[in-house]
DNA sequence: TAAAGTGAGGTTTTT
DNA sequence: CCTCACTTTA
């Protein structure tokens, strides 16, 4: 058999990963190595040459868009299309298996998945019940403290020695969440692989069974495992089973949520024969990038040890552009992206990466004033959307009229008169009927005044409604009807300006994402119906991609959702103190060197070009803020950086200036001259009266006929001679 | 009960 | 500065 395509565009080391005969296989890749390559082709190695059936592999990543994207690789080279191929996210395997075992799990059949949104309610719920104050008993903390401990594998919470009032008290309130979720059957999403990991303790000859069918694992992005997913690896293998991990210690950006990278070392130590492989040619960036990156990374302790190289040519310096505040930060990246269009080259080509989401706002204003298409990744995703959830509460109840958490959350959505007075007498009646609050609300009606009894019956009568429905109709039909009958898009489009407008659109959108579903990674004796697994699906994969993906936008994210992607310029805004690395990370030095990692990881998504930039003055929260530059810029030798800034010519002395910008950017300054007339985009047309500054300080003074005098950033401002 | 007004607090994020 | 949760008021 020709297997040459399988091998052909290897390098020897990604080959040898490929071929690697021991039944354990470890694979250092650095950013751009290939790693995702080599995890396709040994797949494909497996099936074709290994003569493995597919469907007795696994193929585990973290987030659904890597597991997607692996999904089409392996489909592509296998040549055939593999829905029922075990190849997911650690949370979408481990679901669909206690989907299929959910008796031996202890499970009811029905179960539902808690987002971290619902998690947040129930927690809330119990702290009340239990009359906690919530002032004290943070629900956020709380949530944060509950699944750490279930990432750890634990069931009752592992206190400090000398814990605190506070952690005892969390740790009952776990327990009381567990019950609670028991009983109202929903499991979070720690809790899907916890419940797996002791489901295959439990029934060995289930756990055989898994471990004669998984014959080879292989796990993308290993650095990140938790705890819990470690040991569910590790009880998959078994002794017989195969496993290839591919990881990166330097890309380890998870650690503050459970991930161990020490789980590589760990890997090693667990499993005897171990190879290890190190990809180290880097295929994405220019020279100069590289060794920016390379300088960077080398100054964290403890690495596994890995030096990427390139046979790429050298390509321009890492630019560093020191903006007067984050406005000009903003305005400086979108010129930038305007030259780079006037190359003729494409937006989507740019992204523009930051440390935290709030800095995505000034951005995305400015490049709104350029006009200029754009796309924000993160933030609040599709499914996790408020409306939207609605939506699909509705849509849970008609399923299971005792789903609580869903009724809690669309009871009085809309409006319907069932206030917190009421609520808390449902909640009591449920308590001692020891029923769901759907059936103790029937009770409540009968009991209750004509007021509250009618919408309640209105209520009743629409769920039944929606839940004759669900049986009969496809889910695109049955969302349409869902929207008709409860008034929640009148509701949401309400709400004053654009939200309500986007709300509504949103609800229209769903009908369309319930029109193009269809399901991945399911067993063909799946009993579940289409609305049940779109729910699941709705719970699992935020819906990332909801939002139109072949239009030429310019991309936004934050430095952690940019792993694993690459584009030919980035921008890596706000390299300030305090911002980047974070001040609450650069007091332990753990923390900052995985800040230093989230750099790294920030520098190696450039293909050609890199910017760093950071602002003098900062506004944060309506404070300006004076920050000194990142420390990490200091960290890249001079040689493979360049500082962007604007040198004047005959400032002081000549009434005419015309600063320009020394070396190689792209960056145009106008030549003006005192009491020239000048026009600018919004504030109309005035003279100039005064200047001031040099290099990137160079600023003019113009007195605008309709608005007064203003001090603007000569580089930046959009002034155009009269 | 629902809408308007006041005050704390505000990394990173996937599932 | 902006968001959210909570309090006051009609």
């Amino acid at each position: 058999m020709d297997i040459s395509y399988i091998l052909d565009d290897l390098n020897p080391i990604q080959r040898e990963a490929v071929t690697e005969e021991l039944p354990y296989s470890l694979v250092l890749a650095g950013a751009g190595s290939g790693k995702t390559k080599v995890i396709t082709h040994k797949v494909a190695w497996l099936c074709k040459v290994k003569e493995i059936n597919p469907l007795s592999l696994m193929t585990v990543t973290f987030t659904n868009k890597a597991a997607k994207e692996m999904r089409g690789r392996i489909e592509s080279i296998l040549g055939e299309q593999l829905n029922q191929m075990w190849c997911g996210t650690f949370h979408g395997l481990f679901h669909r298996m206690l989907k299929m075992h959910w008796e031996e799990a202890g499970l009811v059949k029905s179960f539902t998945i808690l987002d971290g949104d619902d998690q947040n309610r129930v927690i809330k719920r119990v702290i009340k019940k239990m009359n906690l104050d919530e002032a004290t008993w943070q629900p956020r903390q709380t949530q944060w403290f509950i699944n750490k401990q279930k990432d750890e594998g634990r069931r009752i919470a592992k206190l400090p020695n000398k814990a605190t009032y506070v952690e005892e008290k969390m740790a009952d309130i776990y327990l009381e969440y567990q019950k609670t979720c028991e009983e109202e059957g929903v499991i979070d999403f720690a809790e899907i692989l916890l419940r797996c990991h002791e489901m295959l303790t439990k029934n060995p000859n289930l756990l055989n069974h898994y471990q004669k069918r998984f014959q080879h694992i292989l796990v993308d992005e290993f650095q990140d495992t938790n705890e819990i997913q470690y040991l569910l690896l590790k009880q998959l293998v078994g002794n017989e089973g195969q496993m290839t991990v591919v990881g990166d210690d330097d890309q380890s950006i998870y650690s503050w949520r459970g991930a161990k990278s020490s789980n590589i070392n760990r890997f090693i130590n667990d499993f005897k024969g171990v190879k290890t492989l190190k990809l180290e040619q880097n295929y994405r960036s220019t020279t100069n990038i590289l060794s920016a990156a390379n300088a960077v990374i080398r100054n964290n302790p403890e690495r596994l040890g890995k030096e990427l190289w390139t046979e790429k040519e050298e390509g321009e310096l890492v630019k560093i552009y020191r903006a007067f505040n984050e406005r000009d930060e903003a305005k400086f990246i979108v010129d930038i992206i305007k030259s780079w269009m006037d190359e003729g080259r494409s937006l989507s080509e740019c992204a523009i990466i930051y440390r935290s989401n709030a800095q995505s706002r000034i951005l995305e204003d400015s490049i709104l004033r350029a006009e200029l298409p754009y796309r924000i990744y993160g933030g609040v995703r599709f499914y996790e959307r408020l409306e939207i959830k609605n939506a699909l509460a509705y849509a849970k109840l008609a399923l299971d009229q005792n789903n609580d958490t869903a009724f809690e959350r669309i009871i009085n959505v809309p409006t319907r008169g069932i206030g917190a007075k009421t609520m808390d007498q449902i909640r009591e009646a449920a308590r001692e009927e020891n029923s769901s609050l759907y059936v103790a609300a029937q009770n409540f009606a009968n009991s209750s005044g004509p007021k509250i009894a009618n919408s309640l019956k209105i209520f009743f009568e629409l769920v039944e409604k929606l839940s004759e429905s669900a049986e009969k109709k496809e889910i695109e039909g049955f969302f349409e009807e869902l929207l008709d009958n409860t008034d929640l898009k009148k509701f949401h489009g309400k709400e004053p300006g654009e939200k309500g407008r986007s709300r509504v659109e949103n609800l229209e959108e769903l009908i369309s994402a319930a029109a193009g579903f269809f399901s991945i990674g399911e067993d063909a004796d799946d009993e579940r119906s289409q609305l049940e697994m779109f729910l699941d699906q709705a719970s699992l994969d935020a819906g990332e991609n909801q939002a139109k993906e072949n239009e030429d936008a310019i991309q936004m994210m934050t430095l952690h959702s940019s792993k694993g992607l690459e584009y030919s310029v980035v921008f890596v805004a706000g390299c300030e103190e305090g911002l980047f690395p974070h001040k609450r990370s650069t007091e332990d030095p753990k923390q900052l060197a995985e800040e230093r990692r989230l750099c790294y990881v920030g520098m190696t998504r450039a293909m050609e070009r890199l910017y760093l930039t950071y602002a003098e003055v900062r506004n944060v929260y309506g404070v300006d803020g004076f920050s000194p530059a990142s420390r990490f810029l200091k960290e890249i030798p001079d040689e493979f950086k360049y500082e962007i800034r604007m040198a004047s010519e005959n400032i002081s002395k000549s009434k005419s200036f015309s600063p320009k910008i020394v070396g190689g950017t792209d960056h145009k300054v106008g030549g003006f001259a005192l009491g020239d007339r000048v026009g600018h985009p919004s504030f109309g047309e005035g003279v100039i009266l005064n200047y001031e500054g040099d290099g990137s300080n160079a600023r003019v003074q113009v007195n605008f006929d309709q608005e007064g005098t203003k001090w603007l950033v000569l580089s930046f401002a959009k002034l155009n001679k009269i």
